[in-house]
Order: structure tokens, then sequence, then C-alpha cells
DNA sequence: TCCTTTCACATACCGATGGTATGTGAAGTA
DNA sequence: TACTTCACATACCATCGGTATGTGAAAGGA
């Protein structure tokens, strides 16, 4: 029986590759995947080279399972806000609205967005994107165009629109100091939403 | 008297840098940042470190040059697609749809899209990216907001949101293969950029 | 209980890479 | 011609990600 956990090994197991990512997580938040060294992550850590290789397969997959725990909190943000709404459009803008603001963690920032991407590659990090917040994304616009909601389109084009918009405006707020840049942005694509749901526009 | 380009030594120093950049270029896009050595690419230049270290600071500024050129390039046809058209408003959305079609190209991709803001940091890829083709859209839309036709709004929460759908877009378009993704995308993108022309929607 | 196996690491080591310090010969200059 | 400058080439180094192997404690069976 694997006994999970309640062996002497599965504890110390668990406590040593939390410690890997959780280390790991702080260091490439603070100087990026690039600016930090095996070396450094399991000094902080307390273990070595040895022991972060036996959890992973290398650097980059610390990095991915240190991407996979940052995408899950960001989604548990985004899901509490939506589910703190019961209109399904309320639960979209909600939505949208969380993710704008947890996109400026800096430490989101940079793991999430920035060297998400260019570390593993855009496939493998839409796919732990998708998996985690941007299927809330998703399934939200397709249900609101199955309820008439919002005309008849290819939710794909629409997610990746708009989650591109909102990971791109929370890398600008981050260096930006005006206090009133939230609410602009805000504002920008509320109504970006807004029209969505009017439709498109008689001309 | 410096007398540019016109002396061998000018003509010479114009050669190499030329090669290493243009190497530089089509190695970083083919491979990647992070995954090509300097190595390979002075040898694929004809010339050794020695060189490479004379024009550039290091890795990172050959690819700032590279970056640089790329962005040029992606912002002449941004140019010359809106210089086509007369109205402002047709300026805008050309613009846009060159954008987007020049963003599918996988050598635009790796560089400015992927390893840019990683490499650079978002900061310095987002002042190359503005000096380029984000100026422009910066300016179409301030052009626009001034003449009426958008509802007075801060321009640059709009350029960010844009910008940032649109180079998400064009990373998606390049792994899907759904023949109508293209139009599909530039369908809801050009519905975004009719409601702000519309303004926002009575309530 | 004793022996064996497994596992979760630690230790030692390697090739490759970005970067630097220095040498060199041709082009420019007085 | 003598001297200086420049555009590199050569030689070298520290560090890094990755690997191969060793080791001692925990798990499992008799």
């Amino acid at each position: 029986m694997p006994d999970a956990h309640h062996t002497t090994r599965a504890r110390q197991r668990e406590l040593t590759r939390g410690a890997l990512v959780r280390e790991g997580r702080r260091l490439f938040a603070a100087e990026g995947y690039a600016a930090v060294g095996l070396a450094e992550i399991v000094r902080a850590a307390g273990v070595t080279k040895g022991a972060l290789y036996h959890h992973f397969d290398g650097k980059a997959a610390l990095f991915r399972a240190v991407l996979e725990v940052v995408q899950q909190e960001v989604a548990g943000r985004v899901a509490a806000a939506a589910g703190a709404e019961d209109d399904p459009w309320a639960q979209l803008t909600a939505g949208c609205r969380a993710f704008l603001t947890a996109g400026t963690d800096p430490e989101v920032q940079r793991i999430m967005l920035l060297d998400g991407p260019a570390v593993l590659g855009w496939n493998e990090w839409r796919a732990l994107d998708e998996a985690a917040s941007a299927r809330h994304l998703t399934e939200a616009l397709a249900g609101l165009t199955a309820a008439g909601e919002i005309p008849p389109q290819p939710v794909e084009p629409l997610t990746r629109l708009l989650s591109g918009a909102m990971n791109e405006a929370a890398l600008w707020l981050a260096s930006s100091h005006g206090p009133t840049d939230l609410d602009d942005t805000w504002a920008a694509l509320s109504r970006m939403l807004e029209a969505l749901r009017a439709g498109p526009p008689a001309r």
C-alpha cells in the first residue's frame, strides 16, 4: 500500500519538495529564471542538487512546478471573485477584474507572464494557463454565447484576445505610477466586455 | 573627419556588425535565445567572440540589436498598411490587421513576443516597442479621440490592452491549425475596435 | 529479529557557456 | 617613416546545468 503521507519517507519527501518549490518561487520571482542558479535554490532550501534532481528533471521542471502553483493561486482568486456573483455576466466581469489585479503582483508577473512563456515555450505555457485560469474564461464566454448574451462566434479567439489584453495591461500597471491607471485600464477593459454583450454596432 | 562608411575600416566594421546581427537573428529565431550559444553565432558570422564583444556589450546586447531590426520591420509593414488608407479610422484598422498578420511570422514571434520581454525585461522591451510600432497605435488612438471618433479617455491603457490582445492572438494563431482562425480572430478584434468607435453602449 | 531491498537524498565530477584580459597586424595619421 | 588607433583574434577563466555514483536510513519479508 502506498500509505501516502503517513510513512516517514513520504512525509520527508513532501517536505523537501515543498521547500524546493517554495524557495524556487521566491528566487525566480525576485531575480528571474535566468539569473538564479540551482546552487542558490538548493542552498536556500537546505538541501543539495541531488535532492533537486531526484524530485525534478531539471531547472525548467522545477520552474514548471512553481508556475503551476502560481497559476493555481491566481485561478483561485479569479474563481472566488466570480463565485461571489450570481449573474453569469457579473461573474465574467468580476473574474476579469480579479485577474487584472492579481496580475499586478510582481511574483505573478515575473513567473507567470514574463519567464513562463519563454522558459517553457508558448504551447506548454498556454496548456498550463488553460488548465488553470483561462479555462474559466472560456467557459464563461461559452456560457454567455449559448445563453444569447453574446452574439454567436468562436470563443477561442475571444479568449486569447481578452487574456492577452489583461496580461499586457497587468504588466503595464506594474511599471506605471499613475494613481488612476488601474481604474482607467479597468474602465477600458470593461467597455470592451460591454461591447461584446451589446453585439456589433449597427453601421 | 569621421568619413563614415567610406574608409576601409568603417566599411569592414559595418560588414562584421551586419553579419553578427543577421546570423544572430536567424539563430535566435530558430532555436530561441537561451538555446543558441555565442560560439554558434560567431562561427556562422565567420568571426570570433572578440569581434562580437567589440561591437556589443554581450549576448543580451546583440539580442537587443536584433530585436530592434525585427521591430523596425514590423513597424514598417504596419506603417505601410496604414499609409495606404486615407480615413484615420481605416488607417487604424489596417494597421492592426497588418500587425496581426506580421505577428504570425515565426521569427517575429520568438524574438519579439517570446524572448524579447524575458531577456531584456518588460520595461526595456516596451520602450523599444513604443519607439517602433506601438507609437503608431498610440498616435492613431490619440488622433481619433481628439477628432471625437472615440469617446475621450486615456489612450495609454487602451494601447496596452489592444497591443497585448494582438500579441497573444498572434502567438495563438501560430499554433492553431484551423483554416478560419485568422479570420475569426480578426473578426473579434474588429468588433472590439468598432466598439471603441461606437462608444459605451447605453445601459 | 535479521537480512535484503528500496528510496531519498549527498558527494564528486564534467562539459559547455558567457565573459574577460591580452595580443596583433593592418589602417589611419602626423 | 614613425607612431597611434582600431578591429578584431587568441587564450583563458569562473560558473552553470547536468550526471554518475556513493550512502545511510526506512520499508519489507523470513
